[in-house]
DNA sequence: AATTAAACGAGACGGTACGTCTCGTCTTATT
DNA sequence: AATAAGACGAGACGTACCGTCTCGTTTAATT
């Protein structure tokens, strides 16, 4: 049971206005040009709002990346009837989310955030590994569940990732390759 | 033909302080704590000396890690005959690269770097995925090579990779499991 | 008329922890050290019961110069039968709070306050040159009063001040002097 | 004998505008608001720059102090032959300091900068009793030199100051009064 | 007794300034 | 010409207070 306060409330304009302004700042300028002082400049708030809730700029992130404002709709896959070929695509969509206009590519970011931010790195798997790839991986792999799943889903995702951070191209049949990798090649 | 000049050539030693500064400094600390004063500062170097030749600090670590001082032999596999079991110690090895004294540990900051500095990333994956994992990987997988080879491999890292940003915990099951994934599973 | 009012009325309790805690930061740290934030804290009261009631800070440093308790009884002075020496001892003990163990000083802090605050300078001066000074001081000088009087008193406390601010040493034998600039010279 | 080092030498440009601004500021707004921020901004340099040769705003202004350019030419008495009008004279253009157009007035701001910082509280009295009132106060007075003469003037300069605190009104009477206190009747 | 309204403690809020750290550039004297 | 040293303008760091503004609770005088 918690114990009563008085007192103002969090503000959660505030707390909106944060969220929006460090999403709008990490799309345009990535990670590690993200400041606290920027966002707080962004959002019309004093920096100690963001300090009281949040002890770093990663956790903010993190917070963003729960409430879907960073990978929006990416998260879920195309259903054409065929997994393998809706698995790769899902892929491609990923891997591209390196190339932004400017800064250094929302993937590289989202890495980078996590790379610094325990609380990010365990919400950018969450999210990314969430329910939609499980289930249609599963079918893929002809209804495996478990330890064996998490496996594949984590190769699938961390090969990508891996060649993204190494800024090696991936092709659509380099795509394919890989899920074929793992899920098994294609049954006749 | 090389234009001729006069004066002092590039100071090797000045560029030998750097990198071993830059690699304790690393290790101690991490990479976002890394800095170019600091740097400077313990190789008892001009700043200008090292803007000199090097644009960012992530291009000084990718030339660390090019020079093989950031992995160590940690880029040689054990051999116990059992290519299943070496690749599995061989991962498990990396992914405990993340758990160091201080600071956020080895991994993440190679990691943190990689997504950084496009050299590094490069570099990185060139490292990690050397010629040592992938004739072992191939053997494993019955002679592989070319694409199909270069999937697994980044299957493989890219998963231990993902797990470690997530915090995830990985033990020496689940890498087998992992490897037998990819590699297929043990034949009797 | 007052116009009646329901509700509670201003509570003493909250005042006298208020003037406390003022008092006793301004003694530990001085005046420019001196928050109303702090003294909020300290007094266990609410930084808008400080903001009811007085503008600023250097409003309640003057009314605890009001109640007498920055200066304690060092408005009264000793009474030997020699004005003469009973004066420079007086003005010996008010130089002397200038130096207190942390902080500042007492009188550096109060000629801060004075200088801050138009109304702690009024009252500063007021008590200071309470009527003890005034009627020892006539006395001194043959029963001189008004103007002429006010002069003379405004001329020692000045000097002392003065000395103080310069953090120049002022011994004893100083202080007769400037008594004897003042007063006239002993008569036989 | 100074150890000889290489690098770049102190920027006499950057000296002069971090003295311009802080002299501009410190009329303008007074001691108190006065700060290290807004200095920096006004002279168009950078933060560290002050604080690498300054402690805190204190010694700034001393050194404004220091190079005349707080008091002008206050410093120099008038000469009409009559002593005792000059010194009055110059003591009510000395409390007339008090009053700036906006702030707390100069001569309050000077007071707080003594109260706050050791080395302005020496150079302003320095400054203040510098040769010029000593010689017209010592003929003035029949010749009198060392300790007596500055207890006198220590007097004459403490009382202007304590009634400036005080927000005492202070007319040519009153001036002239306290010059004959101190100085003596006028000789017919 | 019930109502009403202000005083209270607590503390969140948008801000400003603090003093420190690092950035990348520029300026010295030395080698 | 390259170096070690380090001053410079710039600006972010995380903290401390500012003065204002809710909150929910407590306390009186008025109904």
């Amino acid at each position: 049971m918690a114990l009563p306060r008085s007192g103002p409330v969090r503000s959660e304009a505030a707390r909106l206005a944060i969220l929006d302004a460090a999403v709008a700042l990490f799309a345009e300028r990535g990670y590690d040009h993200l400041t606290m002082e920027g966002i707080a400049r962004r959002a019309g708030v004093g920096k100690q709002t963001i300090y009281r809730w949040w002890p770093s700029k990663g956790d903010v992130i993190a917070e963003a990346i729960l409430e879907g404002r960073l990978l929006g709709n990416r998260r879920e896959l195309p259903d054409t009837g065929d997994a393998r070929t809706d698995l790769a695509a899902w892929l491609t969509d990923l891997f591209t989310l390196r190339a932004s206009p400017e800064g250094e590519g929302l993937l590289h970011s989202l890495v980078a955030a996590a790379a610094g931010s325990a609380e990010t790195g365990r919400r950018l798997r969450a999210e990314i590994l969430a329910a939609p790839l499980n289930e249609r991986l599963s079918q893929a792999m002809g209804g495996v569940t478990g330890p064996r799943l998490d496996a594949a889903a984590d190769a699938l995702v961390g090969a990508v990732i891996l060649r993204a951070l190494s800024r090696e191209e991936f092709g659509g049949d380099d795509m394919l390759l890989l899920v074929d990798a793992i899920v098994g090649p294609p049954r006749h």
